[in-house]
DNA sequence: CAGATCATCCAAAGCGCTTTGAAAATTCGA
DNA sequence: TCGAATTTTCAAAGCGCTTTGGATGATCTG
């Protein structure tokens, strides 16, 4: 069933059937009436790809898929945080479009998007230091939102992120009130700009109280279970070990959790834990106690901002540049405590 | 840049220039190299609504985001999955189309994608005991591909399965083997189709070894680390606890082993644990030596083989209806022993 | 060398929608 | 009641591509 059949079978233009459907002012309110109800009885949807012909706009938004090229994985939090903004898109009636790249041609990726006409906007999620997709979006001039941020990047850009730097000094300072001193971290990949941040957080807290940062403490990586639980054997192993250790995400946590484990050692007693938590659905940091203390951020949440905030752009291409900081909650759970004086 | 302003610069007309850029033989091979280099160098590429609208075909393959309607959840193996789907899309020039729809209207969803022209094909994911999603898709007559099954449906339809029954048959066989008697099940949504051939193949297990299955060992949930978490202490404080227990999810058992750890049992000593392994990639069983003694199964292979069988499906709408059956491994970790004798 | 065969290229139609500019129908004003 | 103003409707153009059905030469064939 297409507009053309629709309106034959209505006795009416294809021009008014169109502008009923579509709530322009200058049709009767008796035949708006008629045409929906037979637009309904018949099913009629209109083609998408007609109508993005027609108006210009695709109204799809498009995310290019952050597969690590290292690894070739798919980070947990993608879920999500694409689930958030999914929610969002459907409400404005935006569809959502994925692409795979590898990680060299994602710039390419991007400009393929729009020069294609495929997407209305793309939101760009985990940017690195000096994130040259960035520039290439700027310089594209085309609606575009980035979920972070990047250090290094001048052109002013629409972004909304998690105040990295703030949640993980406040959570070292945490461990630092509790009397430790060495305290590792084990953050993600170097690269990416939320890590640096985060470091910087670390480190701002460690200096704060005369701290000289170990760097045998301190170990970038993607954040997985392995991961975690590697490192902190590794650490563990040390002849001066850490007595409190930071996580950059819940699935490490894991990990490090595992290895304290095997290792005959009581989380909040013997070391202390705290871990980023992203609130992902199915790793919830505990149900009534957290497991971690933790500093807590939605990045369902964030997904879903990052929709909105997408979507104002697109109608608002002009509007000065928009940007949000959400602050990290610090929940303190059992996994922390004082520090055990050596014995 | 359009195919009519690229013509104009090179002095064709629209259908050669289209034709060269698509492969078709009546082109002058001096004439293919000289349109290919300006599309090159002009960044040319075709607009994909226009090319659509001609053609008939999106190139586009649509996913509705399983959501479980209770908790609002994205299943994290939904990220595996599409990351392996997207790289054979990728692989084929096919976009991947993501719609959220509250759960009450996921046949509204399909049924939307298709009669706007949006996708060529859809995958379907986590089907129910008679899904009827599956039974709206058939009778539409579009091409779509089941990631799992459905018992309950007659209509032939394609799919791709792990073998869920055998391989929960076999694990449980092996904890028999071992000498265990009270085994616990731990399992997804008992609606899920995989659930319940999870259970059957448990069930069969038991049966075969003259083992009355206990209702108390036997549950079904969304597959959360808090839940394989609260299972397992529910299960550890019954006068008769499990010796052994085997877990629909690694993101269960990890919490099984959280709860194992704070009652002072170790795994694979005083209690055995298997768990169902989908190689998630930020969440891998382990290194060298597995975590969990498990049914291993790729989630992101199933994802790759999905959207070849999808493709070759919108390329052959006529073939006979096809189907993969995946045989899960099963890989022995030190989660499992001998069951540990009454004192 | 005429007629047939190829290799190349092109004009124009069509995909299903929106939107412009104009016509037809209705209502209004004096 | 009649011309003007206002509603309501419509025909046709256009979005950017593919594809049909020719044209136009060039090349063969005998």
């Amino acid at each position: 069933m297409n507009l053309k059949q629709l309106s034959e079978i209505l006795g009416l233009s294809q021009t008014t059937v169109s502008r009923a459907l579509n709530g322009y002012p200058e049709v009767n309110e008796g035949t708006r009436i008629r045409v929906q109800t037979a637009a309904d009885k018949y099913g009629y949807r209109p083609n998408i790809r007609a109508k993005g012909l027609a108006t210009g706009r695709s109204m799809v938004i498009g995310h290019v898929i952050p597969t690590s090229s290292r690894h070739e994985m798919v980070n947990p939090i993608f879920g999500d945080f694409v689930a958030g903004a999914a929610r969002t898109y459907a409400e404005n009636n935006y569809d959502m479009m994925f692409t795979h790249a590898p990680d060299t041609s994602i710039e390419e990726s991007y400009r393929s998007l729009f020069t294609r006409g495929a997407v209305d906007g793309v939101v760009l999620q985990g940017p690195k230091v000096n994130e040259p997709r960035i520039t290439v979006l700027a310089e594209m001039d085309v609606p575009f939102i980035v979920h972070g941020r990047s250090t290094g990047i001048d052109e002013p850009y629409d972004w909304i992120d998690v105040n990295n730097q703030r949640s993980f000094e406040r959570a070292t300072q945490h461990l630092i009130d509790l009397g430790h001193r060495r305290i590792a971290l084990i953050n993600g990949l170097e690269e990416m700009d939320f890590a640096q941040r985060r470091l910087n957080g670390y480190l701002t807290a460690l200096q704060k109280a005369g701290i000289d940062p170990d760097p045998t403490l301190m170990r970038s990586s993607e954040m997985t279970e392995i991961y975690g639980y590697q490192t902190a054997c590794d650490m563990l192993s040390l002849e001066n070990p850490p007595t409190a250790i930071l996580a950059s995400s819940i699935i490490s946590a894991i990990g490090v959790r595992r290895a304290l484990e095997e290792n005959g050692l009581k989380m909040g007693r013997d070391i202390s834990v705290i871990a980023h938590d992203d609130e992902l659905s199915y790793m919830r940091n505990g149900q009534d106690v957290p497991i971690f203390t933790a500093t807590r951020s939605s990045v369902r949440h964030a997904g879903e901002l990052a929709a909105e905030m997408l979507i104002e752009r697109i109608n608002a291409p002009n509007d000065p540049p928009k940007s949000r900081l959400l602050e990290a909650e610090l929940v303190v759970g059992n996994s922390t405590g004082p520090v055990l004086q050596r014995s």
